[in-house]
DNA sequence: GAGGTCGCTAAGCGCTCGCTCACCCTTGCC
DNA sequence: GGCAAGGGTGAGCGAGCGCTTAGCGACCTC
């Protein structure tokens, strides 16, 4: 279940879900044409050409072109909500487990680009069921960082005047680096990921900030 | 040239240099468009119909639907870049000139969020010369932002030991305003704009971070 | 080796897309 | 009034879209 493959290159590849392999071939095509091109971009001859297909095999596998969406996203959204759970519910201080949160989303952002891009940017291509499921989780993963947040502040080690406002930045934050982030750029999804949790420490004024590198 | 008309809900309106009346009603209706659906997933008849006018009306104004797009993005990425600029050359500190950035760069995201959507999120769909042009202008607002930051580096004012990937995440946290921000949200683009500044002065340590309320 | 099933392809249907073209109505100038 | 010019329309072209269907070959079962 939990056992997700890694790369050399570090971009974590949950799709061994997936189960008959030709429909995993399709999976990735799609989210590989998605990220370049954009849902609406893209058709279907781009994506069963990209796994070595005809046109028609799409369909064997997947209802429709947005079930494939819909299938990304999903799968995308509980990898990232799983990150996130697994960093929240950790051990240390609020301050060591908001900056692990922080630093493996960022990774994960950065890492996977091409799969945070379809999920975090072709929500309103869904239709309005799917959509609302998405955004179901999307809720469960603003709950788990404003938890971190809220318990840091009782604790004393934040200082947070508007916790709901900072949890939203610090998500954004953390999201927008799949829009940026260049794979051939001098950073790597590490270096990224440590400076956003000393960035996000410093937001909500952890008394240790910048002492951890 | 740079008297910008306003309306009561605080959106700027800089389309009043697009000449032909009708020219500007259609471009104003493909912003809509664009900014709703996303530029591959609206039809030019849809543009058209915005505007009530028919089809055909489109192409004695724009040559194609790209075209609408480059004007679009061109004059939004000129109004942000003004925005940063009027900020980065005020008179006060680092610390004020970069509040004052920060805060009306992420009220014009928030308050005209259907323009900056366009111009921030569009830039792929557009053809290799028109995006090439776009992209000099995004590295003029990355110079702008990184400019205050090294003044106040130097004025002893900020304590940053990265300044080109704090740059980054400034601009970043500011953009992505564009993707989550809700008109009917419990928020004012001002709320936003002052919670945003203060938290961009923790994130470079300026001493009276919070003290600005 | 006959028959059923499964994964896949070639061909193409119906539709909508971006865009064009022949023509019209209004306006301003003589 | 004649008439050129320019903004606008209705109809429609060629292309490409998402998706369907008839059929084919490889494989399993008996």
């Amino acid at each position: 279940m939990s056992t997700a493959e890694e790369t050399a290159g570090g971009e974590v590849q949950p799709w061994a879900e997936v189960t008959p392999d030709a429909a995993r071939r399709l999976l990735l095509a799609a989210v590989e044409a998605f990220a370049e091109r954009g849902y609406h971009a893209t058709t279907t001859r781009d994506i069963a050409g990209r796994a070595g297909m005809s046109p028609a095999a799409l369909y064997i596998h997947y209802k429709t072109k947005e079930e494939l969406l819909h299938r990304i996203s999903r799968i995308g959204h509980e990898k990232a909500l799983d990150i996130l759970r697994t960093a929240a519910r950790g051990e240390g201080s609020p301050t060591e487990r908001l900056a692990d949160a922080v630093s493996s989303f960022v990774r994960w952002h950065a890492g996977g680009r091409t799969t945070a891009r379809v999920v975090q940017y072709e929500l309103d291509s869904l239709g309005p069921e799917a959509r609302a499921e998405i955004v179901g989780l999307r809720k469960q993963v603003n709950a788990e960082v404003r938890g971190i947040i809220e318990d840091g502040v009782r604790t004393g080690e934040f200082d947070v005047p508007d916790v709901h406002g900072t949890t939203l930045a610090v998500l954004s934050l953390c999201i927008d680096v799949a829009r940026w982030f260049n794979v051939n750029g001098p950073r790597t999804p590490e270096e990224i990921g440590d400076l956003y949790a000393d960035l996000v420490l410093r937001m909500v004024g952890a008394k240790d900030a910048g002492s951890r590198s």
